[in-house]
DNA sequence: TTTTAAAATCTGGTCATACCAGTAGTGCAA
DNA sequence: TTGCACTACTGGTATGACCAGATTTTAAAA
């Protein structure tokens, strides 16, 4: 048996996902301003520490503004947040995503991989290949574990990202690391981690044959897997 | 005239660029052990709260990882980061880009906005077109100053990005809100913001025609001009 | 000597209090 | 109406302290 791996909460994590979700309910709406930080650390029973942190925190994700000495303000995270603000709803919303942001993560997957894909077929060493085809096997080595299946296979197209050349490819990735494996643990449940493995085999075998047109159509099978695998378990 | 907005660095920004710095210049490796934050805080004449903070946001920043109880170490960013950790990079080497950064850059912009007119086409409604007409206007009319007009630029491809309904579409694009203007302020520096504005226009054109052959011309002809453009203004 | 357990130490998380320096609103004077 | 002094407010920062888990050291047990 695995456990879960069990990790307490801080005070500044709760309150970040207080705030987050008083903003993400509508409680507090756009251009609102927050109390000041000591009647917030009063009213929440905190000190100003971690309100001070927790407020930094949530002005980096795009969910508020910090005016120093005038005041902290709700801001419109649809227009200054970041990748991460997805998490964050993502969080709030239990876990699950919704219909759309599926579709939104499947699409992006798509130009991403095929970027890479389309990179790598020229760019990559020896090496390169070398460590994707560990990561590879390491899809094939986790038929115990759900979550360790779905980060093995992060991890292949993470890799395939870093043997693209191009510097923002892996980091862009990364940005999606969370909601992609979740998607994928779900996937991984119902059709085991066989489908997710041959696909990346697929692609791997073409990147190492610099067939790049193999490759790409590939990632479209692949993605396009996870798209009608991701109706049907969704709309159970 | 336009006077530049001046704004003080508060100490946790000083510290963090410092810490940055240290770790980008290789003198803080991969796997070090920070010192206590009350040595740290002792050494680099600060308080605590400023240490503190600042290793949140480093560790954030994909820089640090925080082991509470135990220490801080150093870890890789360039496998943990985010796509923030670029514009630490891109700040650490006095605002300006390498080579093989800006190439990254363009290739994802490629990619996003052939994505964004790809799903734009179908999908945009009338008020969309609306606002991305006054976008474009905007880029015209801001014929004095090269930082409103790579600005201007910035934001209609980002209402491009929200037209396509994809809803990290936009969240990615704004990822490389600064380094991507940056370059902009650049490129119309040297060409004028006519060819950036009839670039923009074409591609605009072509989605309110619902063309998407040509809008995705468009769209290559446009990064096909910063390429050379890039190349250009970068090996002078 | 090796192993184990208890104690001392270290460290980040948090708290409480206080001061500083801009912000923003007020009212008076020019 | 304009300009300025006054003042309450607010986030940034400084200090100093305590907590609890992690780590190391020390001492006891085998």
């Amino acid at each position: 048996m695995d456990f879960a791996k069990l990790k307490a909460p801080t005070l500044k994590e709760l309150f970040v996902r207080e705030i987050e979700a008083m903003i993400l309910s509508g409680k507090l709406k756009i251009g609102d301003k927050l109390p000041p930080e000591r009647i917030l650390a009063e009213k929440m029973q905190v000190s100003r520490a971690v309100v001070n942190g927790g407020i930094a925190e949530l002005s980096r994700k795009g969910f508020l503004r910090v005016k120093p000495r005038s005041g902290v303000y709700v801001i419109d995270y649809r227009r200054h947040g970041t990748v991460e603000s997805l998490l964050s709803i993502m969080n709030y919303n239990g876990g699950h995503l919704r219909r759309d942001e599926i579709r939104s993560i499947l699409e992006i997957k798509m130009i991403v991989d095929k970027l890479a894909v389309e990179l790598s077929v020229d760019r990559h060493s020896d090496e390169d290949i070398i460590s994707l085809e560990s990561s590879l096997d390491e899809i094939k080595s986790q038929d115990d574990s759900i979550e360790k299946a779905a980060d093995a296979a992060f991890s292949f197209y993470h890799e395939l990202a870093m043997t693209s050349q191009n510097t923002l490819l892996p980091l862009i990735y990364r940005s999606f690391r969370v909601p992609v494996t979740h998607l994928w643990a779900r996937f991984i449940q119902k059709y085991g981690n066989d489908v997710v493995y041959n696909n990346a085999r697929e692609i791997f075998m073409a990147l190492k044959n610099h067939d790049k047109a193999k490759a790409l159509a590939s990632v479209e099978k692949a993605i396009s897997a996870s798209i009608s695998g991701s109706k049907e378990i969704y709309e159970a």
